[in-house]
RNA sequence: GGGCCGUUAGCUCAGUUGGCAGAGCACCGGCCUUUUAAGCCGGGUGUCCAGGGUUCGAUCCCCUGACGGCCCA
């Protein structure tokens, strides 16, 4: 039937509820548990133990399936929480109210009363004594059996995929789990959650090209924020000494099976920590989100096994690329030699020394060969602008990237608390700005040195992306499965 | 931004070496009081993504575009 004639269908049919005097859209209905609750109590028992007791249940939700029997009916009811049977028979309800059942279309809310009892077949079925209309749908639920697979339509209409694919839903409620795991663990180690700006008057704590918009009443260019790294800071400054913050990032760069516009970071800071510390406290706060708490068992990620054993692997920089990437020793530490090797392997290069040189050839060619997770240490000075300089070197920072699934998963470092060397290199940053340069603010935050003068305690922070944490846990290969409404192009 | 692939019924998918468009589920009409991908009988419901071209004839071949996927930047 063309689609026309299927909504016309439906509509008619709410017309018909009208004109019968019900309404079709209540504003409540009586019921007094889930299909959940209803199968943890009653899924084991015995048909004639459940004739004894004849429990009485209210329930409400979707009828998914409707299998007609002259003067009986079975149907499904999906209440989001689980489906169960309902059997509904002429006698028991009169015939205009079976009559009604009969004329229900897939996807209509219903709500039941009636009493448990199992079938020949042993299923856990409602023998409904009474039933009222709840919602009508007008349009027609995704096919049964397949379920909804155009990638499109799930992205765009997710509440169809969530109502088709029961996995989808699986995966958004681990998500909230891995979400709570975090909190609990830091709270618990007396991390306070703290809710910073969206909306910047300067952008900063990574390098990515922001969102901007624009205040009408202060007549004022704001950016939606790339990362909330400065403002977290501020609060060491202001003695909170360890917060975190659970939000969402703008970036206005590409987007991939591994970059969504807007995304989902976990950034904490603890006063008095360094890099080892904080990512000695990673580790066990991502096991506990993984739910394998002493790290023993493996995550299966896209077919590799990836293993949580403690503690994980710590390489520098520059020996990831010689043990991990295969490179030799005399190229990653030739800056022409590797620049040259890069140009061959369509990496941009422009502008980058030595340091940038080595984080880009991790970057574009040995990534995607760390799944078992990797802390690689020790980065260069040269694009790390937040970072303190390890004692006893010139260039190099105490900072690391966590690697899993051959995936940035996690950014960390010791804090540059210095007011006088922070606001030397923001200065030099901006100084070398290009013209259309947006990675780069426009102008030094000057209010954040400001915040620095007044002394900030030495601490360590760390930003984890959410998204990709979930898509290791669910074992997903794009970020637009873990995120409800992933960003797509407009139709039309 | 570049390359490759895809877009056919409400959904999942076949198909036409260019000649009236197919299946299962859903849907519509009928039968059926323990079925559960219920079953039985009957019914195909369509802008073959859009526009242009080639052709007697295009869903199919060519071009352009839209949207999506994968790979690369």
């Amino acid at each position: 039937m063309a689609e026309d004639d299927l909504l016309k269908h439906r509509r008619d049919k709410l017309a018909a509820l009208e004109t019968a005097g019900i309404d079709a859209y209540p504003a409540r209905v009586s019921v007094d548990g889930t299909v959940q609750s209803v199968r943890a109590r009653f899924d084991e028992t015995e048909a004639d133990e459940l004739e004894e007791i004849a429990p009485g249940v209210r329930l409400a939700g979707r009828v998914t399936a409707l299998r007609e029997h002259g003067k009986s009916a079975f149907s499904d009811l999906d209440d989001g929480t689980g489906h169960i049977q309902c059997h509904l028979r002429q006698k028991l309800l009169g015939d205009d109210s079976f009559g009604a059942w009969i004329e229900l279309d897939l996807g209509d809310f219903v709500g039941v009363e009636g009493t448990l009892f199992r079938t020949r077949t042993g299923e856990l079925t409602v023998r409904v004594d009474r039933w009222e209309f709840v919602a009508k749908a007008l349009r027609p639920m995704p096919e049964k059996w397949h379920g909804l697979k155009d990638t499109e339509v799930r992205y765009r209409q997710r509440y169809l995929d969530l109502l088709a694919n029961p996995d989808v839903r699986d995966i958004f409620r681990r998500r909230a789990e891995i979400i709570r795991a975090l909190r609990a663990h830091l709270d618990a180690n007396d991390f306070l959650e703290v809710e910073t700006p969206t909306l910047q008057p300067l952008y900063g704590g990574a390098a990515a090209r922001p969102f901007r918009t624009h205040h009408n009443t202060l007549d004022m260019d704001l950016y939606l924020r790339i990362a909330p790294e400065l403002y977290l800071k501020r609060l060491l400054v202001g003695g909170l000494q360890r917060v975190y913050d659970l939000n969402r990032n703008f970036r206005n760069e590409g987007i991939s099976r591994q970059h969504n516009p807007e995304f989902t970071m976990l950034e904490f800071y603890a006063a008095y920590w360094d890099y080892g510390r904080m990512m000695d406290f990673a580790e066990e706060l991502l096991c506990l989100a993984f739910g394998h708490p002493d790290g023993s068992s493996p995550l299966t990620y896209q077919g590799e096994e990836l293993s949580l054993a403690r503690p994980w692997a710590r390489v520098t920089l520059r020996d990831a690329l010689i043990e991990r990437g295969n490179m030799d020793a005399a190229l990653v530490d030739d800056e022409n030699a590797l620049r040259a090797w890069l140009d061959e392997r369509d990496v941009a290069t422009g502008g980058l020394g030595l340091g940038g040189l080595r984080e880009a050839a991790l970057d574009k060619v040995v990534k995607p060969l760390l799944t078992s997770p990797v802390f690689v240490v020790d980065y260069p000075l040269e694009i790390s602008p937040l970072s303190k300089v390890k004692p006893g070197e010139s260039d190099v920072v105490e900072r690391f990237e966590l690697y899993m699934g051959g995936m940035e998963i996690a950014n960390g470092y010791s804090e540059l608390n210095d007011p006088r060397e922070q606001g030397r290199r923001m200065r030099e940053q901006v100084a070398n700005r290009g013209e259309h340069d947006d990675e780069v603010p426009p102008e030094v935050d000057e209010d954040y040195i400001v915040a620095l003068e007044h002394g900030m305690p030495p601490a360590a922070g760390i930003g984890i992306g959410l998204d990709r944490l979930v898509m290791l846990a669910t074992d997903s290969s794009t970020i637009r499965d873990v995120i409800l409404f992933p960003l797509l192009r407009q139709r039309d």
